[in-house]
RNA sequence: AAAAGUGGGCGCAUGAUCGCUGGCAUUCUUUGAGAUGUCAGAGGAAAGUCCGAACUCCGUAGGGGACAGUGGUUCAUAACGUGAACAGGGCGUGAGUCCGUGGAAAGUGCCACAGAAAAGAAACCGCCCGUUACUUUAGAGUGAUGGGUAAGGGUGAAAAGGUGGGGUAAAAGCCCACCGCCUUGCUGGUGACAGUAAAGGGCACGGUAAACCCCACUGGGAGCAAGACCAAAUAGGAAGGCGUUUGAGGGCGACCCGUCCAAGGCCUUCGGGUAGGUUGCUUGAGGUGAUACGCAAGUAUCAUCCUAGAGAAAUGAUCAUGGCCUGCAUUGCAGGUACAGGAUUCGGCUUAUAACCCACUUUUAUUG
RNA sequence: GCCCCUAUAGCUCAGUGGAUAGAGCAGUAGGUUCCUAACCUAUGUGCGCAAGUUCGAUUCUUGCUAGGGGCA
């Protein structure tokens, strides 16, 4: 069961993702940022937002990716959060290895900004 | 063989592992946005939203006008601004291809610059005939003025039939021949239209309607975020009940008494209805094949098939094998494999699109 | 999904089918000043793209492209 991602460990409703939005913790990156918020479900779930690119199969294309980076990489995350990938107009990843990557960058930055 | 034209096809394939969505079946200590199994799961343009319809709701006596759209003819179609065939015109040696292709003798407007004149034609130069003044032997010349003239000049995108002959003071369809044009007839065609050594007209009618406009035809409006059903919360509404200084309810207060506020109160029900959920939702003017009719678009009959249904929105990732293309270069290595992703559903149009394949046709060259 | 609007100079905007397409700001060069600003003079730069109608198109028609807005 490691690697499923059922509809349930995705934001589904607009007031989900406006809880997220409003109340998470923006961490800025050079293709995307990450919006996090502490939920009380126990485990983590996943909402994308692209924007500014303009045809569907490269939309959809950023969503499968980040989608199968997040199936297969649940203990690399902070557990226990919505998070929330906004990506930007000139994003040009293209695998899971390369946002695994990203992220990795992102979340030691954070870490040592707390420090 | 080369260069073209037209029409059509294909739009990488197979397997393994992990994962996603839906249908069906089974299952339950957790009845769930559950689990297991099985079947199915993007396009030729799904795109743009440029037209046309289905479907849904709202509106609606009938007629006219306004407004908008369409615009050769005949068919096709549920319908169309789409398609087919044909007609007319433009382009091309040709196969072919392109065309918003009704009306300018209903009216109005516009036609810059140039040019005498740009529209009920017109006299600037020129040509011709008079009158008159001056010069002159005369013929004639120069100036002024009255007329005739569209042959010639030059301008322009465009200047009111063309060529030749006759004719005249000079000219002119003024007259004649041929060509062109218009009207009427005749013939062919369903028709647009075409033909005509038929008759008549001397020729009138510049262009522009993707300028206003006229004519003919068509059009009620909104759109699945349509619409239908269920329905938290909050505010307000309606009805009924309680209560009316005999005090419902609330404040002060630990509580009682007391005191203060008090119909703008409390309770129940109903209706509408937001979040959210369910539905609309995929069997349809459907696909494929055969036969018949038709030049064709297409139509009819029979047989056969069922082929996505999401909702912050599923079809992806990795690996392997093999196609195809390109490069290196020799039988391996490297790279590439387009445009692009359903959102109520159909019919079209338009636009994007790597590489490859097929059929027919044309022109040129060579050979027979 | 559906429905609208816009595109003119580096920026903000004008512009009856007909001239070398205009105004303000900005830019460049020169002048003025001891120097700078202000001021004066001169000057460059454009009609989103492609077809069509017309003698002629920024303007009219059609198709694209880009941008913006509305419908809960």
């Amino acid at each position: 069961m490691r690697y499923t991602l059922p509809k349930t460990a995705l934001l589904r409703k607009s007031a989900q993702y406006n809880a997220v939005y409003r109340q998470g913790k923006r961490i800025r990156g050079r293709h995307f940022s990450l919006i996090i918020l502490a939920n009380d479900q126990g485990f983590n779930r996943l909402g994308i937002s692209v924007h500014g690119v303009k045809t569907a199969v490269r939309r959809n294309r950023f969503k499968r990716v980040v989608r199968e980076f997040f199936r297969l990489n649940r203990e690399f995350l902070p557990q226990g959060v919505d998070i929330v990938f906004a990506i930007r107009k000139d994003c040009i990843l293209d695998s899971s290895q390369a946002v695994r990557d990203a992220v990795s960058v992102l979340l030691t930055q954070q870490g040592k900004g707390e420090k």
